[in-house]
DNA sequence: GGATTTGTTTCCACC
DNA sequence: AAACAAATCC
């Protein structure tokens, strides 16, 4: 039978397919089997798989379980609607977009879009640009729109302007006002749009809440606890009429607060839908019972949580194994070795390990490391594919071709490759597509000769608008890849590219071939269908058209991204991005205060224990043997920092943990410490480091105004050197040391441990 | 209009 | 430190 290999639990949860559900599955207790399972269940009770909608957290992970479906209980499944919310809710908008006075071939802006737009709505109302920073207002908005907060709500709510008011930035709500009027005469909808858009098209079309809820009978949600509002509110919308909605998640691993998911969507569940059933998953398959109690320590001091005692049988394991380093550098020393150790030793494979992080600027370290050693590795974060250059230059093209009202994608290409079109004459078509009220596009197409420009730019704007509409008119008719390669082509930003010198260029043109790939792949991926129940017939939901294309890999997130051919390699990510994932082996770096938490979160007990939460899910992607490691100085933002261990790492009971310490000078004495024999105590302080035994005679001198100039001192990373000038005084005093092999060095003395000859 | 230099900002996570 | 923006020069 399909759900015997399921537990007690899980088979009920799976079972009970009517009204609502509520299942709370702890880390690794088989979340992903149970939506797989139950949804196959439905369609072996034949429900029609049409009727069922899954929303998931990333596209990859609907496209595996869809696969896994299929292969539970065949093709039909094809049928189901599975993905994000954004990609759904995205495709719906696309059919109905009339019903928003949109086209159908809307923009999707990501958040550098969105900040362009904010940025010169704040220059042409002349504000200061630096009190309305973009970052600050684009967040604002965005936790306006997540909480389906419109411009004139806001403008009316009494709190958020008196809010603006004690930041001295009343204009806000205007700003937000002109930000989507702007959205929309782009023709563009930012991510939140999505989310709001689809309130909207709920809210005012009868017809249509009553299609979707009779088409979405069965609704799924995975990883419930980070929804956010606008989206809490669309799902309950959908179910109102079937009520059959089972949502899947765990509170203790919510860590999207930041941007708006609100936990008391899963805790308030009951109350929403005082007939839900509970079920809880607390069998652990995952991980060892050492990490899977540690965990468990470290989220037990959260509160409000719901309870849950998730426990394994998977047998103790090793010990959790935690290292001190002196520095950045030392720290990606010591994973380095282990992956090789536990390559060597284990005879596993690279895949298996994965280095987490809490900011992608850690990485960089990490990587130089996995280089030198020739450790194959992918990174998960930092400048996404489609965010390189090269890929936003390419899709500036395609989105200009699919909606010419864009301004964002015109600003961007209308003078790359170089026309010869300057910021003057970018200015005067501004002016005139403002006072035309028309895009800029259609201001340069129909109105040029109403603005005073030199012969030679005005035909170099027409060439230019000419060629884009050209590929315009072909844009329903001809597939994306055939469509795409020829703007590629006759954007010529390859030959562009190839003009300069850089080393850099072999990577771009590497990349665009990636994008081109790509083009070829989502033409020859199947279609996503929707069966007429009238006459039996198979319709696409969406065509292979460059829009689909561009409104498709705008919602991609870099996890999303598909393997390539050898993906044998160490992953590296944020824990962010790890969610839902699991790996062998997994490094947690930089476990220092500031960092992990991070400062802003250090003042608030709530976002604190978000913090925290985020650790809970770092811990426990980890099946066989978890790592933490802390560096006492670290190199951030240009400048070196010095952080105390996390406070996270306390809160672990001690017969959990392995400690050892990551030297550079004496090799040897990188110790294990085993859990009987005399402990270090977790909480030491650089102090304590400090009476380790010194390779050269004397303790360090504490007295920071004992230095003078020209004194001889002793480090123990540089060696001997001499003071050279000093500035500034108590615990801030810096000194410039010329070393003997290191040259000169800025040095903190508070914290060089200076030793005097 | 484009290239080069100089100054400034960002320092948390992302669909 | 690096990425980005503005200012300056040609």
């Amino acid at each position: 039978m399909l759900l015997d290999e399921l537990n007690r639990e899980q088979k009920l949860a799976c079972m009970n397919i009517d009204g609502p559900n509520l299942i709370i599955a702890g880390a690794g207790s088989g979340k992903t089997r149970v939506l797989t399972y139950k949804i196959a269940y439905l369609i072996q009770q034949n429900i029609n798989p049409q009727n069922i909608l899954a929303l998931t957290f990333t596209n990859k992970a609907a496209e595996e379980m869809k696969e896994r479906i299929i292969n539970l209980v065949g093709d039909k499944a094809k049928y189901i609607l599975m993905g994000t919310f954004h990609s759904i809710f995205s495709k719906i908008l696309r059919i109905e977009a009339d019903r928003l006075g949109y086209l159908s071939s809307f923009t999707i802006y990501d958040s550098d879009n969105s900040k362009s737009v904010i940025k010169a709505i704040v220059k042409d109302f002349n504000l200061d640009e630096k009190l309305y920073n973009k970052s600050y207002l684009s967040n604002r908005i965005s936790a306006a729109k997540s909480r389906l907060i419109s411009p004139q709500t806001y403008q009316d709510s009494e709190q958020l302007m008196l809010e603006d008011r004690m930041n001295s930035r009343p204009y806000i709500a205007k700003i937000y006002q002109e930000y989507n009027y702007r959205l929309k005469r782009n023709m563009a909808m930012d991510f939140d749009d999505l989310l709001f858009n689809m309130n909207v098209l709920l809210r005012d079309n009868n017809d249509l809440l009553l299609k979707y809820q009779e088409r979405f009978r069965y609704i799924l949600v995975d990883e419930y606890q980070d929804t956010n509002f606008a989206q809490y509110y669309i799902v309950k919308k959908l179910a109102a009429r079937h009520r059959n909605i089972s949502v899947v998640g765990d509170d203790a691993q919510s860590i999207y607060a930041f941007r708006g998911a609100d936990i008391s969507n899963i805790l308030d569940f009951q109350k929403d839908y005082s007939d839900a059933k509970l079920f809880k998953l607390e069998q652990n398959y995952r991980s060892t019972n050492n990490i899977v109690n540690a965990a468990n320590n470290v989220i037990s001091q959260n509160k409000g949580r719901i309870e849950k005692n998730v426990w394994t049988n998977n047998g103790d394991g090793r010990k959790i194994n935690f290292c001190r380093s002196d520095s950045d550098k030392e720290e990606a020393k010591w994973i380095c070795n282990i992956i090789k150790d536990r390559k060597r030793a284990e005879g596993v494979e690279y895949k298996d390990f994965a280095i987490l992080y809490r900011t992608n600027q850690q990485s960089r370290v990490i990587e130089e490391n996995l280089r030198f050693l020739n450790i194959p590795y992918r990174i998960y974060s930092g400048i996404s594919f489609y965010g390189r250059k090269e890929i936003k230059d390419i899709m500036a093209y395609f989105s200009l071709v699919v909606n010419p009202s864009d301004d964002e994608a015109f600003l961007r290409v209308i003078n790359y490759p170089a026309r010869s079109i300057g910021d003057t004459s970018i200015n005067k078509l501004k002016i005139l597509a403002n006072e035309e009220k028309v895009s800029l596009f259609s201001a340069a197409l129909n109105h040029l000769d109403k603005v005073s420009l030199t012969p030679k730019t005005k035909q170099s704007i027409l060439d230019f608008v000419l060629m884009i509409h050209a590929f315009s008119i072909e844009k329903d008719k001809t597939d994306a890849y055939d469509l795409g390669i020829r703007i590629i082509e006759k954007s010529f930003i390859i030959p562009n590219l190839k003009k300069d010198n850089d080393p850099s260029v072999e990577d771009k043109l590497g990349n665009i071939d990636e994008l081109i790939g790509a083009l070829q792949a989502f033409v020859e991926s199947e279609d996503e269908l929707i069966l007429d129940e009238l006459t039996g017939e198979e319709i696409a939901l969406s065509n292979k058209t460059l829009d689909v294309f561009v409104q498709q890999t705008s919602l991609l997130s870099e996890t999303d991204r598909g393997d390539k051919n050898d993906d044998n390699k160490v992953s590296l990510m944020t824990i962010h991005s790890a969610k839902g994932l699991e790996f062998s082996y997994v490094f947690v770096a930089g476990m220092e205060e500031n960092l992990f938490p991070g400062v802003l979160s250090i003042g608030s007990q709530v976002e604190l224990e978000e913090e925290r939460r985020l650790f809970y899910v770092a811990m426990t992607r980890a099946k066989t043997e978890l790592a933490l490691s802390c560096a006492q100085m670290r190199f951030r933002n240009g400048s070196m920092t010095f952080n105390e261990e996390s406070r996270f790492l306390s809160e672990i009971d001690k017969e959990y943990l392995v400690e050892s310490y990551n030297n550079h000078k004496d090799k040897t004495r990188q110790r294990t410490i085993s859990s009987n024999s005399d402990f270090v105590s977790i909480n030491r302080n650089l102090k304590k480091l400090d009476t380790l035994p010194n390779p050269i005679g004397g303790t360090p001198v504490t007295d920071m105004n004992a230095f003078r100039e020209g004194m001889e001192v002793f480090h123990d990373k540089f060696g001997r050197g001499k003071i050279l000038s000093l500035e500034g005084k108590g615990d801030d005093t810096k000194a410039e040391v010329q070393f003997d092999g290191f040259g000169i060095k800025k040095l903190v003395l508070r914290f060089a441990k200076l030793k005097l000859k």
